[in-house]
RNA sequence: GCGAGCGUAACUCAGUUGGUAGAGUGUCAGCUUCCCAAGCUGAAUGUCGCGGGUUCGAAUCCCGUCGCUCGCUCCA
């Protein structure tokens, strides 16, 4: 047990640890910091940017460098009815109570399900005592009128939401019989409501995206024919969904904003499980190719009894973070789910037309859908280092270096003999290239550490030597071996090691 | 949402029974430095999360609130 505790703290630890470096290296910064924060919200720094960036840059070659993957952005804001047609509107309004002393939480409209007509009835009696506003005497009394019992009434006195908190207030918990020990019913709908247009009224609502992948459904018959696809073909997106998130954990990892890197796949339905299997393994390796610890990787297959409403089989790639495995991406054959509902909720035909077969019919659809956020929170942890180096602790980002924030830090050994000017001129001929760094400040090894820091691959240095044959060391952050390279050379050098 | 813990400088933290805040690191300026940070000199930076209360006086006590962490719950 100790240590257990021990070994959590010891891991949590690493998180503080890449927290910290985030912050005060720039990568990430808490959202509104100097009002005090906002729960679940984090803001990407100079260089958080740049990783996030470099992530995305290499998702989207690995999708659309491909002839049969085209890429989309849709708008965050789409019609209403989409989310009906998906289900979220459906399976995201029901209100829920907790019970305070067991914890066991009720869906409020089920709650009357699971107490005895009996015990309903008695109830009834007795919130009807114990009311004094007129109101809601009234519309007690307007309840009990349209229905033949009490214990019928029951229900849609918890559709009122005055009533039902009355209600909950004097009737026991299903699961542990203590008595009116309730939260107060919460709407626990994970999407975000707004308007559209400048009047707040019901027939307005809009809600945030809180997936992308509805915006490639509703596409899918445009991309085809604009882009003369034909099945298998797939459509790649990058954007932001929202989740109003019950609560948010462990930094970046549940956030009620995220990026989502999503690639819908149209098969022919017979041909699924092929498909399935094929992006199952290439998206793992995707990650590996990155440098992501192969050990800190693993898939977890759904169980077949627990999969969503709108999946015949799925898999998460998991990653496993300080605080234990989590989903970076999700695989999921979604059938013809999503495509047979906006037909059905559109009235458009949303089915392809197959010329060789001479049919119709709906295409199956095999989502990839990893989390850019996650993905970022993953290749930062996973790149995170502590070694000891001439018996000081030396801290590493060993990023691939496509995905450092900077490439390359160019340093004048000492600041004279003409090297800042040289390593000026070196930089300035970088830069139109990549990201770079200069840097003369302090002792040339404090130098290389503070790149170490930041994850930068190369730092190149100017010494005397170079005066003289106009050649530069080239320092390896993770061997930090150095190599001699001439001025002319470097930037196929680097291009070469970078590509 | 429930429970527990925490919230002091950019970071890590100290602050003794309530008497208007300190250290180390980092940052900046200069010196020094011919290759792996903590040599020298100097400098800047704090709504003590926020609001209210108790008090002559609150970083310190009380209440509320926001945020972070952990556990439970949730994550179609």
């Amino acid at each position: 047990m100790r240590l257990a505790i021990a070994q959590n703290n010891a891991q949590n630890s690493v998180v503080d640890k890449v927290v910290s470096l985030a912050k005060r290296k720039g990568f990430v910064f808490q959202s509104s910091e100097i009002y005090g924060g906002l729960n679940g919200c984090w803001d990407y720094g100079p260089l958080g940017v740049e990783l996030l960036r470099n992530i995305k840059e290499e998702w989207w070659k690995a999708m659309t460098y491909r002839e049969d993957v085209e890429g989309l952005d849709a708008s965050i804001l789409m019609h209403p009815k989409v989310w009906e047609a998906s289900g979220h509107v459906e399976n995201f309004t029901d209100p829920m109570i907790d019970c305070k002393s067991c914890k066991a939480r009720f869906r409020l409209d089920t709650l009357s399900d699971l107490i005895a007509d009996k015990k309903k009835e008695k109830s009834v009696d007795e919130l009807k005592s114990t009311l004094e506003d007129t109101k809601l005497i009234s519309d007690l009394d307007l309840i009990l009128a349209n229905n033949g019992s009490k214990a019928s009434a029951f229900e849609s006195i918890l559709e009122n939401k005055e009533l039902a908190v009355k209600m909950l207030a004097i009737i026991n918990c299903p699961q542990c019989g203590n008595k009116g020990n309730f939260t107060e019913p919460r709407s626990f709908n994970l999407m975000f409501k707004t308007f559209l247009g400048p009047v707040e009224q019901e027939g307005n609502v809009i809600y945030l995206r809180p997936e992308t992948a509805q915006g490639i459904f509703v596409n899918f018959l445009n991309v085809q024919g604009a882009s003369r696809q034909k099945l298998p073909f797939g459509i790649a997106q990058i954007g932001k969904a929202f989740r109003n998130e019950i609560n948010t954990k462990n930094f970046l990892f549940r956030t009620r904003e995220f990026e989502q890197m999503e690639m819908q796949y149209f098969v022919k339905p017979a041909d699924d499980k092929k498909h399935y299997d094929y992006w199952k393994a290439t998206r793992l390796e995707w990650y590996k190719s990155l440098g992501m610890s192969p050990d800190k990787l693993r898939y977890h297959d759904h169980p077949k009894d627990k999969l969503a409403h709108y999946a015949k089989e799925a898999t998460d790639v998991e990653y496993l973070f300080p605080f234990g495995w989590g989903e970076i991406e999700g695989i999921h054959n979604r059938t013809d789910f999503d495509v047979s509902r906006h037909e059905q909720f559109s009235g458009k035909s949303m089915k392809y037309f197959d010329e060789e077969a001479k049919e119709k019919y709906f295409p199956y659809i095999i989502e990839t859908s990893a989390g850019a956020s996650r993905s970022f929170m993953a290749f930062l942890v996973d790149a995170y280092n502590e070694e000891e180096v001439n018996g000081e602790q030396r801290i590493v980002l060993k990023f691939n270096p496509k995905l450092a924030p900077i490439k390359a830090a160019i340093f004048p050994l000492v600041n004279k003999d003409g090297m800042p000017e040289i390593s000026r001129k070196i930089e300035a001929d970088l830069r139109p290239f990549m990201r770079v760094f200069f840097d003369d400040k302090g002792a040339v090894g404090r130098r290389y550490r503070r790149m170490d820091e930041v994850g930068t691959p190369f730092c190149i240095t100017v010494d005397t030597q170079t005066l003289s044959d106009q050649t530069v060391t080239v320092r390896e952050r993770d061997s930090m071996e150095q190599v001699r390279v001439e001025i002319p050379k470097l930037l196929n050098f680097l291009a070469e090691k970078l590509r």
